[in-house]
RNA sequence: UGCCGGAUCGUCUAAGGGUAGGACGACAGAUUUUGGUUCUGUUUGUGAGGGUUCGAAUCCUUCUCCGGCAACCA
């Protein structure tokens, strides 16, 4: 039997091998395990801002609900008063929504304080929980390390009746602070040290964001975050690597509980070269005043990102790139850069910008004084519905000082004296003389332009080998360009010796003025655009009426860049 | 030294006994009024040794290297 071919049949979508987990899925489907269900949670801990490695989650978990006809709660891990805040619970659901995706519900683990707490009383009740007295440090000390078993508690083998009734003391606030402990009655000698009797609550008596002082007794994240998984009918509750230790934990609560089994799966969590993605060293950098905030476009937080260009779409496609997987991975910031550039190439309006601090002035001497001509220019080459705009041509234009060398190498094709170059979208100019000042800078060039060059209408039968951008003296305006390299100067401070703040690159943030054409007059933040052949920028949030600000998002490639650095 | 993971081009990631493929990067060329974009081509990899097999990245075995775990954090 032979098979008709198809019709067309080589624009079949190249089709994407699953990742280990989407095989878990898939695989749980078929076997009709939770009536074929799939629900997942991104839970965030609201104590700081969500990053690049936050967003890798997110996409997988919500991604994962999208593919599978499943559902993805937004659940805010908030089990510890002391470091969280309702200002990081409205920064990740701004982030999140930006990213493009909507949960399900909005669950707090603090929603679940009252049924925890009689999960804990049920374990008590079943000889599996016991009040402990001993300090923090007899914990510690009792714990053992990983190569040799702990010991037990002298409170281990309080009765049932003394254990409930202690409990519920903590419980009403009879006892200070660290006073007691709530733990598992497991295994002091288990080779998991997360077996060795957790803790399961300990005392605190803190304010918390949402139930304000009605508790005085939190849960420990193990006693919270299966269970909240359970309660919420979690089937794949996917969080990272470090978490491994603690599935026995997260398996035997849910046992012990006799509760809807959620299933923990982990993956290796996201790190980029030249940044570091652990909140509390972000928080560092804020608090240290290293940036200027978790929204400084140095930073590869969510917030920073979005200010610094990125967009959601970006992101998105990146985290599908990347994969997912249980080996450590060392993402190169290239694959992020290449994201963001194949994107805005499309969809960014080309605009001229003399990104210089001291741009070079050009006279050109045979061009009408007082003239002014104005220019057509494509929008977006990559995008013919973008149109094209007028720009002003005259007499006296800025170009950068890079495009204008007196001596050039080999294979240099921007200006040089008695050199030729196209001004894009006008005409070919010749440098005739150099102006200096007294201490021999160049103060201005002399050019002659070529009236039958215009672009469009060339009759000159010239050819030119570089073409630059520019912007007319008189009718240029000025903006605060801010140019952003790498956070860090090598690529993995985990690697090297000493604190990775030893490493943060000086460079990071150069503020310089640009000039730019007068199309920009009025942009709003969180507009972007290519500065014609320096880059993507990105309007930022200080602009004002009379001050516009420009983040450079990425540059372009720059293969004569990288040619001059091997020469 | 205990337990749990992991090891495939430079970097990620596929292939689950049957041609080691893709992406990014790099390199070379073509096109180009952005040294951009686009297009074409090239390069480089199964940590090591032994075994099973007609056939091994894949199975077995020994070893090596890397990561995580000893917060009243998550």
């Amino acid at each position: 039997m032979t098979e008709a071919p198809r019709e067309a049949d080589n624009r079949v979508p190249e089709e994407r091998s699953l990742n280990f987990i989407e095989q878990i899925v898939e695989d749980d489907i078929a076997a009709g395990r939770n009536e074929g269900r799939v629900h997942t949670r991104f839970p965030p801990e609201p104590n700081g801002y969500l990053h690049i490695g936050h967003a890798k989650s997110i996409c997988l978990n919500f991604g994962l609900a999208d593919k599978y006809g499943g559902k993805t709660n937004l659940r805010f891990d908030d089990t510890n008063p002391v470091t969280e805040d309702t200002e990081y619970v409205e920064s990740i659901k701004a982030d999140v929504r930006w990213l493009g995706f909507d949960w399900e519900n909005e669950f707090y683990a603090s929603d679940y304080f009252g049924r925890l707490y009689e999960f804990a009383e049920k374990l008590i009740l079943k000889g599996l929980a016991y009040v402990d007295d001993s300090s923090a440090e007899e914990i510690a000390a009792q714990k053992g390390t990983p190569t040799e078993p702990g010991q037990e508690s002298p409170y281990r083998n309080r009765s049932v009746e003394e254990n409930l009734d202690l409990f519920r003391r903590m419980r009403a606030g009879e006892f200070p602070d660290g006073a007691k402990v709530l733990r598992s009655k497991i295994d002091m000698a288990s080779p998991n040290m997360h077996l060795r009797d957790p803790i399961m609550y300990r005392i605190k008596h803190a304010h918390h964001h949402r139930t304000g002082d009605a508790w005085c007794i939190y849960p420990m994240y193990d006693f919270a975050h299966g269970q909240s998984d359970s309660i919420e009918g979690i089937t794949h509750s996917l969080c990272t690597l470090e978490f491994e230790v603690h599935r026995p934990l997260y398996g035997w609560y849910i046992e012990k509980l006799e509760i809807f089994p959620s299933r923990q799966i982990e993956f290796s969590r996201l790190n980029l070269t030249y940044t570091v993605m652990s909140k509390r060293k972000l928080l560092q950098l804020v608090n240290e005043g290293h940036v200027r905030g978790w929204d400084d476009p140095r930073m590869p937080t969510i917030a920073g990102l979005r200010r610094r260009g990125y967009t959601p779409a970006s992101i998105r496609d990146f985290a599908d790139r990347i994969g997912i997987a249980r080996r450590d991975n060392l993402i190169d910031v290239g694959l992020l850069e290449f994201c963001i550039r194949e994107e805005l190439n499309k969809t960014t309006h080309r605009v001229m910008a003399v990104v210089d601090e001291r741009p070079l002035k050009v006279v050109l001497t045979n061009y009408p004084e007082g003239q002014v001509e104005s220019v057509s220019i494509e929008n977006n080459p990559e995008d013919s519905a973008s149109g094209n705009r007028q720009m002003p041509f005259s007499r006296e234009v800025y170009i950068e000082r890079d495009d204008f060398m007196e001596n050039p190498p080999k294979k240099y094709f921007r200006l040089s004296p008695g050199g030729m170059v196209r001004l894009k979208a006008a005409y070919i100019i010749k440098c005739e003389e150099v102006v200096k000042d007294e201490t021999g800078e160049i103060t201005e060039l002399r050019c002659s332009y070529i009236p039958e060059s215009r672009s469009g209408s060339d009759t000159s039968g010239l050819k030119v080998q570089g073409t630059i951008h520019w912007v007319s003296v008189a009718h240029a305006l000025e903006a605060e360009v801010r140019l952003y390299d790498r956070l860090l100067t090598v690529e993995d401070p985990s690697a090297e010796e000493g604190d990775f703040k030893d490493f943060i690159n000086p460079k990071s943030l150069e503020v310089v003025r640009a000039y730019v054409e007068p199309s920009l007059q009025e942009v709003h933040p969180g507009e972007r655009f290519q500065f014609m052949r320096k880059g993507y920028f990105c309007v930022d949030p200080d602009t004002s009426a009379d001050r516009m600000v420009f983040n450079r998002t990425v540059t372009l490639k720059d293969t004569w860049a990288k040619e001059q650095k091997k020469g």
